[in-house]
DNA sequence: GTCTATATCTTGATAGAC
DNA sequence: GTCTATCAAGATATAGAC
C-alpha cells in the first residue's frame, strides 16, 4: 500500500476529496464516482491510484493522524500552560467543525466502526490512542505544575475531554447549530482549572 | 405517515429491526433487504408498511425519543438528588452501549445528519432538544439545592454532559473498548458535585 | 495515467397477482 | 399483507485500448 508521503499530485487530490467527503457523509456515504467528479477524472482512474476503497480510506486516516501529531507538537511549542494547550487543542476541532460542520474524520469513522473494514478500524484506533496519550501527558504535566485539578486521574480527564469534543460535533451537527466543540471545551476547562487565565 | 403507537405487529418488528440496524451501521449502512431477512418477509413487503426508507427511520426516531422521555420521567420518580438522576441518565446510554456497542440512535443519525433527509434531521433535532432541556432543568434544580457546582450555567453543563456521553460511545466503538459512557459520566459528575454520595 | 466498456451486485421503489 | 417479477440507478471493481 502507498504511503501518504509518496503520493502523486493526482493521488493527493483524490485523498483530499475522500477526506472531505468522509467528514461530511461518512464511509458509506460517498463513492468513487463522487471523488471522480471532484478531481476531474473518470471513476476507473481512481482505482489506478487506490485499488480499493478501504485502502484509500486507510491512507486518508493515516495522513489525518500524522497531521494531527504535527499539530500537537506545534501546540506544545507555542503554549506552556496546560489550559492554553488544551484550549488550542480544542481549537483544532473547532476549525474543522467550522468547515460546513465537518466532523473529525475519526469521529465519523469511529461511529461507523462496527461495519468498517478492519484495516480502517485499526487506523481509527491509532488516532484515538495518539490523542488520548498526548492529552494524558499534557494534563499530567498541568497537574504537577499546579495548574489543573488533581482530583481525577489524568487519563480520565483526557477521555472526558476528547469525548466531549467528539460528542459536541455530533450534537451540533444534529441540531444544525453553529455552536461547536470550542464552547464545550471551554466549559469543561473552567471546571478543571485551578487558576484563572 | 403512521404513528408509532398504531403499528401492526409486523410493522413493529420492522421498526425494531431498523432501530437496531441504524444503531449498528447507520442510515447509509442498512437496506430494506437487511430488514426483510431479519423479520422474515420479502423486501417489497416492507414497503407496504413504510413506503420510503426516510419515513421508516422517522418513525424509528419518534419512538426512540418517546421512550427516552418515558425513561426521563421514571428517573425523576426514582431519584431525588441531581447526582443520582444524572448517574441514572448515564446508565441509559451505558445499557445501550453494552448491546454490541450500539450507539445512541440519534448520536449515529446526528453524525450522518449532513447527508440525511430533512424529515429525519428534524427528529434528531427534537431528540437532542428534549434531552438538553431535561438535563438543564435537572441540573438547575441540583444547583438550587446546593448539590451541584454553581460556577457554570446549567445549560452549559447539560451540553457538556450530553456531549461527553455521545462522544464516549463513538470513541469506545472506534477503539473497540468495553469501557463506555458510564465511566466518562462518572468522571464528569465528580468534578461537578459538591457533596459526596 | 486515463479512458471506454463491461461485469456483477445491491440499492430503493413499483406493478400486479394471489 | 405478502408474494414474484421487474426497474432504473448506483456501487465496487476489472479488462484492455490508447
Amino acid at each position: 500500500m502507498k504511503h501518504f508521503s509518496e503520493l502523486s499530485a493526482m493521488a493527493e487530490h483524490v485523498v483530499n476529496a475522500a477526506e472531505s467527503l468522509i467528514q461530511e457523509r461518512g464511509y458509506n456515504g460517498f463513492s468513487y464516482d463522487d471523488i471522480a467528479r471532484i478531481v476531474g477524472i473518470k471513476k476507473p482512474s481512481i482505482h489506478h491510484h487506490f485499488s480499493t476503497k478501504s485502502e484509500l480510506v486507510s491512507v486518508v486516516a493515516q495522513r489525518y493522524t500524522h497531521r494531527f501529531r504535527e499539530n500537537l507538537l506545534q501546540i506544545e511549542g507555542q503554549h506552556a500552560k496546560a489550559q492554553d494547550r488544551l484550549s488550542a487543542y480544542a481549537t483544532l476541532f473547532e476549525e474543522t467543525y467550522k468547515i460546513d460542520q465537518h466532523l473529525c474524520l475519526c469521529g465519523m469513522l469511529g461511529a461507523e466502526a462496527s461495519s468498517l473494514p478492519e484495516n480502517i478500524v485499526l487506523e481509527v484506533h491509532r488516532f484515538f490512542e495518539v490523542n488520548l496519550d498526548w492529552l494524558t501527558q499534557i494534563i499530567e504535566a498541568g497537574q504537577r505544575a499546579g495548574q489543573l485539578n488533581k482530583a481525577l486521574f489524568s487519563r480520565d480527564i483526557a477521555e472526558t475531554f476528547l469525548s466531549s469534543l467528539e460528542g459536541a460535533m455530533v450534537i451540533g451537527r444534529g441540531m444544525r447549530s453553529t455552536i461547536g466543540p470550542a464552547k464545550i471545551a471551554q466549559s469543561l476547562l473552567s471546571t478543571l482549572s485551578l487558576t484563572t487565565a
